[in-house]
Parts: structure tokens; sequence; C-alpha cells
DNA sequence: CTTTACATAGACCAAATGGTCGGATTAACC
DNA sequence: GGTTAATCCGACCATTTGGTCTATGTAAAG
């Protein structure tokens, strides 16, 4: 058998339960051990892959979550239709995970940026790539929906992109609390009622 | 000289301090030795006066966090004016505050939260408690608008109550990182563009 | 001056943490 | 089958953590 595909695998594995228990637990509250202990490996295969904890946590940010950001924030709102629907039923779906306590990976950085946060430079800059390349298609998608005729030419496309992350962090960090699934249907109807306000006004004819 | 009132000088000085290291190193990450050696004071002291570092933190929420929530984010509210303007600015001053690094409590919450979610059930009671506070006092101040002509009739004010916490907490996260300034700007301004949308429209006559 | 309750110091402890290291195990290759 | 290199084990270490405990000061009350 193939020697680095079995590595690939420990190591994927490795970074799977790493990342949904630095998820759950926090970073700093998840020791070495408790994911070795969930994995039932030791510490001789954990220091063997990875430099450090950190480097092993970087590897997650660049592996796993930057992936993910990609496949559920960001390739959704691409195409050419109404870019506020596609963000409407995006942001839906995000959250729809989030109500059932499953890994929400825009939940994830905004968690995370809040962690590292003036303790670890090296890792804030790494999360904060993830942010800027969703931050970015944000921008582009919105723009290209000025271009089409689907919103206002007169709206400010980074503003709309900065109120949305803002409102999308906010929301997760919320739904933590008491009843998520009432404040996501909540925060969708304002997400639309706001959409309505930046969409193309019809023309007069 | 009064017995309590040193003992209370001596509390009040751990717990601003306290909380100054919680903020900027975060709960898990500030040892009570840390604290101590800020203030030049010894474990004796302080396990004389506090419980423990939990019981300590839950002080700090009390006498700290909690007054400082009301004196910034709900006080300003209050009033007969029109709400969507007495919330405006009152967001407005508290994230310049924070554009200067200085502490925004209604950050510190949020940045609570995550770091107590799933953690600690009753730290993340006593946060919880301080959110339902803010909300209680949002919804109100937006009925009251409602009822003076304010604010669009039918407008769910529960529900914008959720959007703006949301767009506040996560404002505040993404504010950490690059260009806080303009950050606030392109919020404050698309959050006058929602607003607008939910205004009591002008009456045809 | 003495008593007494409050207040502080700081040595000490057990548990947990990130990380190291020499050795055992395994599997591919000749 | 034997060699060699990739994996993995788990005992070990230094450091840090929250918390305890005894001893020492100190200021007001009698």
């Amino acid at each position: 058998m193939d020697k680095t595909l079995k590595r690939m695998a420990t190591m994927q594995r490795m970074q799977v339960t790493g990342l949904e228990l630095f998820y759950t637990k926090g970073y700093y509250n998840t020791s070495v051990d408790d994911i070795l202990k969930e994995l039932s490996l030791s510490k001789g295969a954990f220091y063997y892959h990875f430099e450090s904890k950190e480097d092993f946590f970087i590897q997650i940010v660049q592996n796993l979550m930057s992936r993910k950001v990609y496949s559920t924030l960001i390739g959704p709102i691409e195409g050419h239709d109404n870019p506020l629907d596609l963000i409407t039923s995006c942001f839906n779906e995000a959250l729809e995970t989030a109500v059932h306590n499953e890994m929400d990976f825009g939940c994830i950085i905004s968690n995370f940026l809040t962690e590292f946060q003036g303790k670890n430079e090296t890792i804030m800059k790494h999360l904060g790539d993830i942010v800027s390349i969703w931050e970015v298609n944000l921008v582009s998608s919105l723009q290209k929906g000025k271009f089409n005729g689907h919103i206002d030419r007169h709206v400010d496309c980074d503003a709309v992109a900065t109120y949305l992350m803002s409102s999308y962090f906010g929301i997760r960090t919320l739904m933590v609390g008491a009843a998520p699934s009432a404040r996501k249907y909540r925060f969708m109807a304002q997400l639309r009622h706001y959409f309505k306000s930046i969409e193309a006004k019809p023309v007069a004819i």
C-alpha cells in the first residue's frame, strides 16, 4: 500500500477530530492528549506528523476550514442569477446546519477569530486570510448583481459585504444561546427586508 | 477608617484589572497569578475575597459588565425620540470606543459568549441574562417607536432587535481584524440604510 | 496594652499541559 | 529472510494551573 496514502489518512483523521474538539471546547481548552485519547493514538504519533500544536491547527485551517468555507459560503453565491437571492438561500442553508448544532464553518471562523485575538498573531493571519477571501467574493458577487441590474446602482458593495458578514457572524454568536431556530427565522426575515432596500428600483416608464 | 470601605476598594481594584486581563487575554488564558502580579497582591488576598476564579468572574459580570452595558447600550436608547435615531447614535458611539481599542462592553459580552459556549453553563447563564436585558430593552424601545409613528406598523420589533444585536456583535468581531475605522463607517452607512427600510412611510394625503 | 477580627503573604500541592526521546512495531523492497 | 525506513508507543520532563494552608501583620475596640 502506498506509504503517503496511509500517512495522509492518519493526518486527515487527526485533523478532523482535532477540529471537532477545537470547535466544541476551544483551542486552548483542548489538550493534545484529548485529541489523542479520542483517536486512541499516542503522543509519538502526533509529534511525528506535526511540529507542534500550533502547526497542527494551522494545517487544519488551511486544509479543512478554508475549503469548507469555500464550498458553503463562496461557491453557492457564484453564478449569474440575482446575488441577493443566492446569498439569501446560502445564509439560510448555512444557518440551518447551525440550528442542528452541526459545525457551521462561518461560525467556526468567527469563534476562532475571537479566541485568538491578541493571543496568536500567526494564527490570526491565517484566519484573516479566509475572511478576506469571503469578503472579496461577496463584493464581486454584489458588483456583478449591480451590473446585471439586480442591485440599485447607488449601493456601496463594500459596505453591503461588511454589513452582511457582520450580521452573519453575530447571529451565530446569538444562536448559541436560547431559541436558535426562532432567531434564525427572525434574522432571515430582516435580511430579506434589508435586501429589498438595496435592490434595483423598478424603472419609471 | 471603615472596614467595609477598604474591603470594597480592594475587591473593586481586583475586579477592574481582572476584567481588563480577561478581556485582552481571555478567561482561560489569564491565570489568577497574572492578575495578582499586575496588582502586586498575593494568592492569599485573592482567595480571601473570592471563593474561586469562577466566582470572581461572575462577580465581575454582575458588578462591572452588566452596569456598563446598561449605561452604554441601554440607557442611551431610552426616551421618547425616534428610537432609530437613538440606536444609531448609540451604536456609533459604542463602536467609536472600539475603534480606539478601548473596552467596548458590547464586544466584551460577545467575546465571552463565544469563549464560554459549551464550557461553563453557569457563566453562560449570567452572560445570557445581560443579553436578554439588552434585547428586552431594544424591543420595547422599538415598540414605543412604532406607537409614536416613527416605525412602520408592519415591522416585527423582535426580529429587528435580533437583527440589530447580530450585526452589532458581528461588526465587533470583524473590527478586531483590519481597518476597524473603515469597517465602522461602512457598517453605520448600511445600518442607516436598513433603518430607512423600516421607518414609517409618509402617509399619502 | 491586649485582644480580636480582618487582611495579606507566599510556600506548597496535585493535576494538567506541551513537548521530548529511546525503543517497539510494521510494512515495503531487495 | 533480512534490511531499512516509516509509524507509533508511552514513560518522562519542566512548567503552569487553580487552590490550600499556615504564619504574619495591622488596625480598631475594650
